[in-house]
Formats: C-alpha cells, structure tokens, sequence
DNA sequence: ATTGAACATACCTGATTGGTTATATAGCCG
DNA sequence: CGGCTATATAACCAATCAGGTATGTTCAAT
C-alpha cells in the first residue's frame, strides 16, 4: 500500500513538484532544501513503491510521476466518500432546521 | 493531515470496522488480534485525528466514525485523478497500435 | 462498601525511519 | 588519463512508534 509512502510530508511535496514536470535529482534537493543523499533516498522509495520512474541521461537522472499507485489510495477512498457528502447534507439540513439550539448532546470529539 | 494516521494498516482496518456500524473497545480488540490497551492506543491516534468520535454509555465506549477528515486526502488526491485516466488511454492506445514490438525504451521503474 | 467489567494511561522495549556525513560509482570533458 | 559533475549507497544517530505488561479510573451490580 503507497499509503505509508505518502504519510511523508516531503514525499508528497517531491510528487506534487513531479507533477508539474519531471526533475532531477539536484532540482529536488535545492527545492526541498535538503541533503542531496537525503533526496536520493526518498527518491528510493517512492521508486521501489511505483510512483515515479527513472530516465537516465548520462550522469543526470530524470525523475517523473508515475501516478497509477495512487488509485489504490482512490480505492480505498471510495467507500467513505459519500459519507462525507451525506453527512454535509444532514448537518446542513439540521442547522436549517433549527437556528441555534442549546443541543446537549453526549457525543465527544477528543476531550483533550 | 491524516495520511500518517491512514499509514498504519491496523488503523486504516478499525476503519474499515467502523464503517459498518459502531464499536466497543471489546469488540474492536477482538476483531484485530491485538491487546486491549493497544487498541486503545490506535483509537486515541484515530481520536486526535478527528477520525472517530466517542459515544459514553456507562463503561462502555461506542467508537463510530467521523469521515470527514478523509476529504483532505480526497483534495490532496484531486489533482493527481485525471492523470492514472490519461495515462491508461494512453496504453492502451499503444498496445492497440503495436501488439508486442521489443520496445528498447530508456525508462526504468526500479531496477532493484 | 466491595467487586468486577470496560476502558484509559504509564512505562518500557525493539524496530523503523528521516536526517546527516563520508564514500563509491558512473559519465562527461579537457 | 585525470578531474569534475551528478547521483547512489553505506554507515551512523536521534527520534518516533507499535506493541506489550502493569496499573489507574469509572461505573454497575450485588
């Protein structure tokens, strides 16, 4: 599964820079401001889990988005979505209904 | 963002339980094979995320979820959609055009 | 009041991980 | 060839984390 790929913060910026345009590896390391190394071996793994391919051209290594792993993150997705929607509406049709209401109710969403 | 929290495949199923209808603690434990307190663990990560919501009812701890942090990931996904489409038709045009050519390309999707 | 049930929190531990520096590898150019 | 450039790999470190056991807390039922 991509998704502890993605649960990386600048892994996700690399892939939203790739989609504008393939980049080398030196492009990414300035944008990111980090080590070179360190670039390489986010590089890795997004590699190794599909989402980007690799085009050689002499010392220089194009990166480029290869966004098919990311359906199944879609997939995955699908059967909540339209939860969000449907409960949206319900909220919405609530408020509609009744204009502020005290309303005590036992739900909880994280106390701390 | 949720994508850390979504990383961890045992979250990502006490979920996938929670969509169906709402859980006790007890139930959730037994259902993963895992130890109450880590449980507990998972559901106060999930909690914190906004993800689930509790229900008191005496002792017992009704965890139902809560969707709408996963539009997040929906909109980070969003402008990524249109391309695995495109990049299919694209295949698929080329295997409809030239049915198996050795095809030498330069690219390369891991080579590990 | 005491016990037991359901859950949360504290604490510890081994594994993983993101970052670094140092070093290897590969290819261009003079 | 020799040195320079671009990238990868290795080795290391501090932090985070998933899991466990032990213990606290709250409430119902007797």
């Amino acid at each position: 599964m991509p998704f502890d790929v993605l649960a990386e913060p600048t892994r996700r910026h690399i892939l939203d820079l790739l989609r504008e345009r393939p980049h080398l590896v030196g492009e990414l390391t300035e944008a990111l401001g980090l080590s070179q190394p360190g670039t390489s071996k986010h590089l890795r793994i997004l590699r190794e889990a599909g989402l980007v391919r690799v085009r050689h051209d002499a010392q220089r290594r194009w990166y480029e988005l290869d966004p098919e792993p990311l359906r199944q993150v879609d997939e995955w997705l699908t059967p909540y979505r339209w939860m969000w929607a449907s409960r949206l509406d319900a909220l919405e049709r609530h408020l509609d209904t009744m204009p502020d209401e005290p309303e005590n109710s036992d739900h909880e969403r994280d106390p701390s």
